[in-house]
DNA sequence: GAAATATATTAAATGTTTTACATATAAAAG
DNA sequence: CTTTTATATGTAAAACATTTAATATATTTC
């Protein structure tokens, strides 16, 4: 059966890799190249990456030239973005339990 | 390598069936059996997928004599419903995009 | 138009998740 | 104390995802 759409989504941004993309991309629009130097990811990694985004929708594209510059999906924007500032607190959260065992 | 926070908690929710035990539980605290019940899965599915929500500590459980009622965990649940309501929108977004093809 | 740059695609190797079955444990009821 | 009910756990096969290497395509520059 195909993949429902929590399952798409979701599955898109569990990748560690996507993540990271997607809080480099809610700072703003970048391009391919950007989002290597600035997750210190492969170029084929990454392009891999952004078109799994592209296919669920998070993210579209921009030509200009001979770069593309990706940019998330205004309407998926603030919840991505509310994903993102969970992310800090449940992070302490979890490192605070690793600690204590 | 271990799971950053990120892929921990959307893994976790990336599964269709875990994502279905989370919007039951939004509603309200329920056992194991009320689950089985409402998403009509296995006893032993359900119970994996509620260790797993565990693990990553999404939810919490309180026992009551052979029972046990699972609920979300206090921190979590605005997240959650955030996604939750989210889908609906993204979900109708995905169909149309379908139908056109 | 050849070389360089930016990005995408395909295919294969490797790694992870999911689900099911079998079985275990723990509480309650008889 | 045996049976029933509620839930958990170990394990393994199948399904699926991730990553890499190799190669392709498109745009720009020389």
């Amino acid at each position: 059966m195909s993949k429902s759409s929590s399952e798409m989504l979701f599955g898109a941004v569990s990748n560690a890799g996507r993540f990271r993309i997607l809080e480099k991309l809610l700072e703003r629009p970048m391009t391919v190249s950007e989002l290597i130097g600035s997750t210190k990811s492969k170029q084929t990694l990454v392009s891999h990456n952004l078109k799994c985004l592209l296919d669920c929708m998070i993210v579209h594209q921009a030509k200009e030239g001979r770069f593309r510059r990706y940019y998330i999906d205004p309407g998926a924007r603030q919840i991505i973005a509310g994903m993102a500032k969970y992310m800090q607190r449940y992070n302490a959260y979890l490192e605070k339990c690793r600690r204590k065992g």
